[in-house]
DNA sequence: CCAAAAGTGTTGGAGTTACACCCATGG
DNA sequence: CCATGGGTGTAACTCCAACACTTTTGG
């Protein structure tokens, strides 16, 4: 008989850093902090089905490319009050688009929070964290990209999601050697001091896709599948 | 105002195979069929603590080597009646011990399930899923042996768990080039048809360590701390 | 022709698989 | 001394990081 509700901490990319979506309490408690976008879960749904209802009414963010659970949080006391369970999700939203935002609502660079409210500043990494492990061995980095790209905006994708930077030569060597790129055919104009125009790709799949399971412990060669279709 | 409640897919190698821990329903709904322990969270504890409670009282189970969330399970319709909303859980048993079990309750190998109640069925596949893949980029092997092993052991064991043949020779190499395994000195007595005595090896640590966080797109070599102490 | 940005070639090394070979014990 | 299981040495392979080099544009 707890009251059970569902956080969202949704990510984007923006001026070269990886920011999370927070709205500012304007009543106690915790007035004043900075909290995860979410509310109650209604009889009628079931978790992914509110979290993505929620950010559709408050926060007007539809455009999510990806949405997964992260994990329960369910100290007794974690926030003031009756006893609140909540499911955290990692939400995604590419860089090409930026939604229409509340008043009370903006974004945060994740290594630079302000304060927040409740358990909320723990979410928080555990999102970056899980989206930093998915972009290395899934083709999550469709979910941070729009459509079409070139080899230098998906590096600094990658580098802001990542914390470190990545190299263009190499991030796309990996991304096509696995089949997760392709070119599109067209190129982007260079930008006004010159250089040769870079030529756009896209992510052959918009699904999450495990592309390498398994860091060790290979299954024996003779039963495994070739390179492209994966284990298991 | 959903009830809350709590199931463990606790995993055991046995006889060779993975196996899960279930218990028989004597009651409707699904009489008859077999289900995860577990239980109602009660309002003074958190999620781990109440499967841990409910599986040292119910089923006896409290040499965990490991318990881990797993997901919520949180569909409307999931169980008759008023809603359910479930956090399920991965915990691991060690092969040395076997512990006594109420009457209702058995083994089962994870690929040949009887028929489970509700949506237990899409639990223990998950559970079997997240073992597999800690087992390789982690120290996970820990929770499924015993405090002292030999190589041809852990051979067993990783092969129940993963599902095909791991070869001996390999294993030991990459979990001592690692840091995970260290001999003890001392050695296991041949089997009836003689053979070399095997040394005796045991995990260095027994906490969850991540050893391979990266597949790929590690960070730059100068800022990256040396083999021993991986990123991040 | 030069600077700038994009893209390719190539080398080297880490980590792993596969397999041949050597070691220690019981009958 | 031979069968049996345990352990080591080593070659080949896959994948990736690093960096030099080439290509294509604008001034």
């Amino acid at each position: 008989m707890a009251v059970h509700e569902v956080l969202a901490a949704v990510l984007q990319v923006r001026a070269g850093s990886l920011q999370v979506l927070l709205w500012q309490r304007a009543l106690a408690p915790d007035a004043g902090r900075w909290s995860l976008p979410g509310g109650k879960l209604r009889p009628d749904e079931d978790v992914e089905t509110s979290i993505r209802r929620q950010l559709a009414e408050k926060v007007d963010v539809r455009q999510l490319t990806h949405v997964e659970q992260l994990a329960v949080f369910s100290a007794p006391d974690r926030v003031p009050g009756a006893r609140v369970v909540a499911t955290a999700f990692l939400g995604l939203v590419p860089c090409d688009v930026d939604p229409a935002l509340p008043e009370d609502t903006a974004w945060h660079p994740v290594e630079a929070l302000p304060e927040t409210a409740f358990d909320h500043d723990v979410i928080v990494p555990r999102a970056r964290d899980r989206l930093r492990a998915k972009l290395s061995y899934t083709n999550l980095g469709f979910a941070l990209a729009g459509p079409e790209f070139t080899v230098s905006t998906l590096r600094e994708l990658y580098s802001a999601a990542l914390g470190y930077k990545v190299s263009a030569t190499n991030l796309q060597r990996v991304l096509s050697r696995r089949g997760l790129l392709e070119p599109t055919g067209s190129t982007a104009p260079p930008g006004p001091s010159g250089g040769r125009p870079a030529a756009l790709f896209r992510f052959t799949a918009r699904g999450l896709q495990v592309t390498d399971p398994f860091a060790v412990f290979r299954p024996p060669a003779h039963n495994r599948p070739a390179r492209s279709a994966r284990w298991p």
